[in-house]
DNA sequence: AACAATAGCTTATGCCGTAAGGAGTTGGAA
DNA sequence: TTCCAACTCCTTACGGCATAAGCTATTGTT
């Protein structure tokens, strides 16, 4: 499932993201039994333990004691609900970074990097029409803070394209581990097998496939990430230089 | 929705990715009306035109005359059809690069991007545990012929980031503007207004961002896009340098 | 005491993937 | 020629989903 942010009242999710506070009289009815912290928190333990295809409006209101309708006095939609959970779980990235911009750059892509691994399922939300909360402008904010002055458009999208795709792969192959029950090791292997029977030329056909073969274990994968960051390092300071002097 | 490859019986699938000829004895029953690639083609059809969303298997019978059961014939389960749809829509990419190491890599990245574009549900099915199909098996194989050699690992994995992280920014923010009917424009500004009413303090509690409107237009996507390529490049040529010389 | 507003419930609608099983069609064996 | 095994494709059914509609119970205000 992939969401697009925003598609309900901007006006009610935006003062859900930012908080305004519900300036209307004094509440006149029973007193509610939830919150929306509350409803965030459940949200993202479920989307957590079970993927956002696992986050059911049923499921949510299950793990409050409540039914899924319950819900939707709080929240519009399920999609705001994602919204907001997608904000929310951006608080409290890179608080403070090094000075040299280069590692500052590096240490926040590593944060990132790490956040999407903790909740897998922020992948699966689209970054185009940005939600837009306080938490994700923060971090943005962040980077702009410490990256040098060149290319600067080019460089935040290069990025977010590296963090988010090396820890998507990463956070697919965890997945897929875990909803088969099969590792890395004995998938490879099968399929080697396998391929060997159906595609005896497969060697012939893809040789340079065939010496690199296309696994992306988790450590491979982390290291895939450091080496790909460290290439657009290079690049963008490159770049600097020449630009500087 | 994001799929996971190859969950099915693996060597089921294998056979029809790579198309090991029915080798079974002359078949006996009432002649199939329908064939593996018509259902491909039709798959196909029904996620450019409404997304892997919009791909039910009652939506591809429908569209061939048929019920959605009649395809279970055919194709073992969704999945499996997802993964044969995904392989097919890379045939025939990159036939021939230029010379250049530069500019073929340069070229691959562009093609690929195009082709993502052109099948933006090709962006929601996992790189995790590789459908392995030979058309896509070819274009990494293309990549490899003409990448210098050095970090080829991190090389491959960052281009992929780049080139699906850029495509699905695109592609994401084209959706969001068919869906919604609304223009990257008339989005942008409605939400400006509102955010200046609910957020005053925005531009000074950030003051960067406010400064970079993160707008993801289509041509400045693109831009990015190429940007973040020549950063990568950059870096590549650096570090190749760096080791021949 | 009466009322307006609100919370949270039950019910229902129309999607989805696909399991189960039945009806009709065909080629080969007897 | 007859008959059956193999095969295609259908109908039906199940349990899941988001959420619309409408009901009831609770609360603060008048």
């Amino acid at each position: 499932m992939v969401v697009y942010a925003g598609q309900g009242d901007p006006e009610r999710t935006l003062a859900l993201l930012w908080r305004t506070p519900g300036d209307g009289p004094p509440r006149r009815g029973p007193k509610p039994a939830l919150t929306v912290d509350a409803i965030l928190a459940a949200g993202i333990a479920v989307a957590d333990e079970s993927g956002l295809d696992g986050l059911s409006m049923r499921a949510v209101g299950e793990r409050l004691g409540k039914t899924a309708m319950a819900l939707y006095t709080y929240v519009p939609t399920k999609r705001e609900l994602i919204d907001l959970m997608y904000d929310h779980a951006h608080a409290g990235l890179v608080p403070g970074l090094p000075g040299d911009w280069r590692q500052a750059v590096e240490a926040w892509a590593v944060a990132l990097h790490e956040r999407y691994l903790r909740h897998p399922w922020l992948l699966q939300v689209s970054h185009a029409r940005p939600v837009l909360g306080p938490h994700e402008q923060t971090v943005l904010e962040r980077l702009l803070e410490v990256l040098p002055d060149v290319a600067v458009r080019a460089t935040v999208s290069a990025l977010f394209s590296l963090v988010r795709g090396s820890a998507r792969t990463i956070a697919e192959n965890r997945g897929a581990a875990a909803g088969t029950g099969t590792s890395d090791q004995e998938w490879w292997t099968a399929r080697s097998r396998l391929m060997n029977d159906l595609v005896p030329d497969f060697a012939d056909r893809f040789p340079r496939s065939a010496g690199l073969p296309p696994v992306a274990w988790d450590k491979a994968a982390r290291e895939a990430f450091a080496g790909g960051l460290n290439l657009l390092l290079d690049g963008l300071e490159n770049q600097a230089g020449r630009r500087n002097g």
